[in-house]
DNA sequence: AAATTCTCCTGAAGGC
DNA sequence: TGCCTTCAGGAGAATT
């Protein structure tokens, strides 16, 4: 699934397709996703210019001088840039055609957003109460710290908080725990500043390294086959369970918190 | 106010 | 082989 990672390197693989261009038509064949895609969205896309492609958390910005398109892959979406005409499978939900390019929007499962807004996007609803970027300096161990000052909820859910931090998905946040020596289930009040500093560099390595490897997939990104390694990145615990904790050697558990299936080792994780 | 539960959807995996 | 059930998951909305 799409995690901050993949996302950023969506970005990187179409700006260079998409910038500067004009959108000739979008053609939108399904228009029930997350949110019902409003139907006059292609006559208000019709001729505009993207003039930026941005990241905020898992959105997409893709800035024109009448408004900003919202774009999220969900769970299951996918970009594509096309420079060939090809028949749309059934998932593919639509493309913003840019004359002699198409950028194609795939997703099976729908919980993926197509969004149009004219305010500027620093207020609007869906990002104006969104946390820090992981990787800016915004994050780090004293602000993790006095956000969950008083906070009794899990660490896990609270680094899966958008509020707090965003683009920590359900693998990364297992992930940065086990990196950093923090039981998922420890409430997020009653953890030092000094681990809070470890869990938030924890989290950027974690993020930064899977960017990394998004890179990969970046140079073919043009390939129908989807994402080769992407499903064989170095996880250390995440869908482990039973299997030895790479450091110490015990099973790996599992555990639900907050409805999330969460991996920990319970000897190495305090 | 904070925390928990519900919801959208479909592909994959497991059971029989 | 194939049908049926269960589960996973991002994140806003609803509920407690």
């Amino acid at each position: 699934m799409p995690e901050l990672p993949e996302v950023e390197t969506t970005r990187r693989g179409v700006a260079p397709h998409i910038l500067g261009r004009r959108v000739e038509r979008l053609i939108l064949r399904q228009p029930k996703l997350r949110w019902t895609v409003p139907a006059d969205l292609p006559s208000r896309l019709r001729g505009q210019t993207v003039q930026s492609v941005e990241r905020r958390a898992k959105y997409l910005l893709l800035g024109t001088p009448g408004g900003t398109l919202l774009i999220h892959l969900g769970m299951s979406g996918s970009l594509r840039i096309l420079t060939e005409s090809c028949a749309p499978g059934p998932h593919d939900h639509f493309d913003i055609d840019f004359g002699d390019c198409y950028l194609r929007f795939r997703d099976p499962r729908r919980f993926g957003a197509l969004l149009w807004t004219t305010a500027p996007t620093a207020s609007h609803p869906l990002l104006v109460h969104l946390g820090p970027e992981p990787l800016s300096d915004d994050l780090n161990g004293p602000y993790l710290h006095r956000c969950a000052r008083g906070r009794r909820t899990a660490v896990k859910s609270f680094i899966m908080d958008g509020r707090v931090v965003v683009g920590v998905g359900n693998i990364y946040a297992s992930e940065a725990l086990f990196l950093s020596g923090i039981h998922p289930h420890r409430p997020c009040g009653r953890i030092s500043l000094v681990r809070y500093q470890r869990l938030a560099s924890s989290i950027k390595q974690v993020l930064q390294s899977a960017i990394e490897q998004g890179g990969t997939t970046l140079r073919d990104f043009h390939n129908q086959a989807g994402n080769p390694g992407y499903f064989a990145r170095q996880l250390r615990v995440y869908g482990k369970s039973g299997d030895p904790c790479p450091s110490c050697g015990l099973p790996i558990r599992q555990r639900r918190i907050g409805q999330r299936s969460s991996f920990f080792c319970s000897k190495c994780q305090r």
